[in-house]
DNA sequence: ATGAACGTTTGT
DNA sequence: ACAAACGTTCAT
């Protein structure tokens, strides 16, 4: 291929922003690694499963996700290929290996380079890739461009990724501040009483809640829209000349390994903060984050630490990724903010407990050294501003005016600094937020917008097991070992869990086990961010809960297919348009779905969600329902009828607990079909929950007769149905199966 | 705006 | 030479 640098096109040329170096897989990558999946748009092209081999995409499992540059790929100064391999140090490393421009597309090696002071800014998203001293001096602006080689991009289906536009931002970013409010969707929509949800019936059966009407204006954030950084004004991206700055930046290097890369993706600023338990209360999150966390968080993690942490963090989480973070960088120092504000993280929770501080300083302090050791590359500034911005960014949407809009510009080079806001709005503890229908998180102001989003890579868990010992400065290891570790870590909350997984790397890759985040609750997290999507693949739950959050079709395909294990999957309070995200990604697995109150979910959508792949080729054929394996349902308050039920029996053999509370078209007849002889349904049910269901009658009561496996059924609050019929029911059955009314009209096998 | 198609590059 | 698949263009 060197002989082809002709056929490739761009050869001299290229640094006229030209085309890009193509890019090619990395082979090293979780998902490089797998196999295909045959069962994605992309697989079910290739011939090899029986399709025409039209589409030549990869398996949407299998898209490499830090996608390196080729082995043709050569210095445009010394026409060498990349020298790293043959050496030792990082700062060597990092010299002599090939770096491409996001900007203008030039690839060198740093070394290369005649100026002396210039600086880089590295997107440590993405290997091999800058934006190289000439253009980051010459101030010129990020790439709108997608980054280089990045894959997820528009025209992949699971895509996060949106292509930006380009021109608009600068111009929208003023305008729109006073006009864009209205339009966001800043009134959570109406939702149904939260009792209503999940938990059987209510109190109040009476007015039966219908979410629906406005719902329907309420309406969907695209991906990776934000609106209200454009009101920011800040889309242009600003560069920093400042030369302090620049210096600081020359420093990047690359992380010291493969795995730092990816630990220090994380969590720190940028985790998504996963409910824990604990109550938040900022506004939005970051917010009050500014001030007492700061305080809080060098409460905690702080005295001998502080240094430690900060630094490690930095070369951790933004490492390289100078970029984005410079801007802020300078500015803050031109704010006059002295380094000493080392970098404040958003903390996930400030609530953490004095214990857990304590022990975590006990602990910091143990190990201080070794971090301390390998903290010791060199300081990037970046980071620090990078989480403080953001914040005021956020804070007050409007009132940013006097707030360098301009630190924006950093988002937009990549750092992926909206995890901050995976708490964007007060919500309570999980347990209570249900309970109170009426305060619900405040809206968020709005999603971070991620124009950058082309440049967020989604890091699979690093290839080598986590260390088995926190290592010590002296060379030996810590005397705890990890599990022990484990066992501690799992008594915190998520939130907790992220404050710690800023301590050092170990605790980092610790902390993200997915053992700890069997369960990610996201309930009524109104805004979903591709960070936070990244977060929970990282974690790879077995239960997620998006309800009443206003994810995206496109989002939840994406998760959906990068969630293998998924088992439990709880969409309530969705959109239709999200939830059909389900039709075209499978999820064979899947024991639970929740897809009550789910906007425009009737028959017709009922159908598409049962019925098998349309798009059967030949070959391949996979005839079964794409939920087949469902044992939990949940479709209260849907407009469905039998049509649904009827698929239902026939599609879900497993399904032994259906929740239809709610569902006003549901009749005696809805009943007859789910346990008429022939249908699995008919043995497999255990639970029925039918309350609130104004169409039920006391006859319903005889068709459960003939289910071998109920335990119960709740008919309560169906005005239909009475307290006698509910006696006979269990008068009839005693003679094989004892049941008792534990409420009224709510009917339970005793045993 | 989204998804399909396809020319071309890349690795073997 | 061939299979894989990147990234642009076309079609809807």
């Amino acid at each position: 291929m060197g002989t082809s640098s002709a056929a490739v096109k761009l050869p001299s040329n290229r640094s006229s922003s030209g085309a890009r170096r193509r890019r090619t897989r990395c082979r090293k990558c979780e998902a490089c690694l797998r196999t295909e999946c045959g069962e994605c748009h992309f697989c079910k092209d290739m011939k090899k499963f029986g399709g025409p081999g039209r589409m030549k995409q990869s398996c949407i499992m299998r898209q490499c996700i830090a996608p390196v540059l080729p082995h043709t790929a050569v210095c445009v100064v010394c026409k060498e290929a990349g020298k790293e391999d043959t050496l030792e140090e990082e700062e060597d490393k990092f010299n002599f290996m090939l770096m491409e421009c996001s900007i203008c597309n030039e690839i060198v090696h740093p070394n290369c380079l005649k100026v002396s002071d210039a600086s880089g800014v590295v997107n440590d998203e993405l290997p091999n890739c800058w934006e190289c001293p000439k253009c980051n001096h010459a101030g010129k602006s990020g790439k709108q461009k997608r980054g280089p080689g990045f894959k997820y991009a528009s025209n992949l289906p699971g895509s996060l990724l949106r292509e930006q536009k380009p021109v608009k931002e600068e111009g929208d970013v003023v305008s729109s501040a006073a006009k864009r409010r209205p339009d966001r969707e800043e009134t959570p929509r109406y939702r149904p009483d939260e009792a209503l949800h999940r938990q059987p019936p209510l109190l109040s059966p009476c007015n039966l809640p219908r979410p629906r009407p406005e719902d329907k204006l309420r309406k969907k954030r695209k991906l990776f829209d934000d609106d209200e950084d454009e009101d920011l004004g800040v889309r242009k991206k600003e560069k920093s000349d400042d030369p302090y700055f620049s210096k600081l930046l020359h420093q990047i290097k690359t992380e010291e390994d493969d795995e730092d890369a990816y630990e220090e993706e994380n969590e720190e600023g940028r985790e998504p903060h996963f409910r824990g338990g604990v109550e938040r209360k900022g506004r939005l999150g970051d917010a009050e984050e500014e001030g007492d966390d700061k305080d809080s968080r060098n409460e905690l993690l702080n005295p001998f630490i502080k240094t430690p942490v900060g630094d490690s963090d930095q070369s951790h989480c933004s490492s390289p990724q100078a970029g984005p973070s410079s801007e802020g960088g300078s500015e803050t120092q031109e704010k006059g903010q002295r380094p000493k504000a080392r970098r404040k993280r958003r903390l996930p929770n400030r609530e953490l407990s004095r214990e857990l501080s304590k022990a975590l300083n006990q602990e910091i302090q143990k190990t201080e050294d070794c971090l301390a050791n390998e903290n010791r590359q060199p300081l990037k500034v970046e980071p620090e501003t990078e989480n403080e911005e953001p914040k005021k960014l956020f804070r007050n949407g409007s009132e940013l005016g006097d707030q360098r809009p301009h630190l924006k510009t950093k988002e937009m080079n990549g750092t992926p600094w909206e995890l901050r806001h995976f708490y964007p709005s007060p919500i309570t503890p999980l347990g209570f937020n249900r309970s109170t229908p009426t305060n619900r998180p405040a809206p968020p102001h709005s999603p971070p917008k991620c124009v950058q989003m082309e440049r967020h890579v989604i890091r699979p868990p690093p290839i080598s097991p986590p260390p088995d010992r926190l290592p010590l400065k002296d060379g030996k290891t810590h005397v705890i070992q990890r599990e022990v570790w484990m066992k501690i870590f799992g008594y915190l909350t998520h939130q907790e869990l992220c404050v710690c997984m800023r301590v050092c790397k170990t605790w980092n890759r610790w902390c993200c086990d997915k053992r700890l985040w069997t369960k990610i609750d996201l309930n009524r997290c109104t805004s979903i961010t591709p960070l936070m999507l990244s977060g929970i693949i990282r974690r790879q739950p077995v239960s997620l809960d998006l309800s009443w959050t206003n994810i995206s079709k496109k989002q939840l395909s994406w998760l959906i297919n990068r969630l293998p294990g998924l088992r439990v999957l709880k969409l309530s309070g969705c959109s239709w348009a999200a939830v059909s995200a389900l039709c075209t990604s499978s999820c064979p697995l899947l024991r639970s779905l929740d897809v009550q109150w789910v906007e425009g979910l009737k028959d017709a959508q009922m159908r598409d969600l049962l019925s098998p792949p349309t798009d059967n080729r030949p070959g391949q054929l996979d005839n079964r329902c794409k939920l087949r394996n469902v044992e939990d349902l949940r479709l209260a308050g849907l407009d469905i009828t039998d049509t649904s039920l009827r698929l239902i029996s026939r599609q879900m053999p497993l399904l032994s607990n259906l929740d239809l509370s709610y569902c006003n078209h549901i009749n005696d007849q809805s009943v007859n079909l789910l346990t008429a002889a022939g249908t699995t349904t008919r043995d497999s049910l255990t639970e029925i929950n039918l309350s609130v269901c104004n169409r039920v009658t006391d006859h319903s009561l005889n068709f459960f007769k003939r289910c071998g496996s109920i335990c119960q059924i709740d008919l309560r609050f169906c005005k239909q149905v009475t307290k006698t019929a509910c006696e006979r029911f269990i008068a009839e059955m005693s003679v094989s199966v004892p049941f008792r009314l534990k409420e009224d009209k709510l009917l339970q096998k005793s045993s």
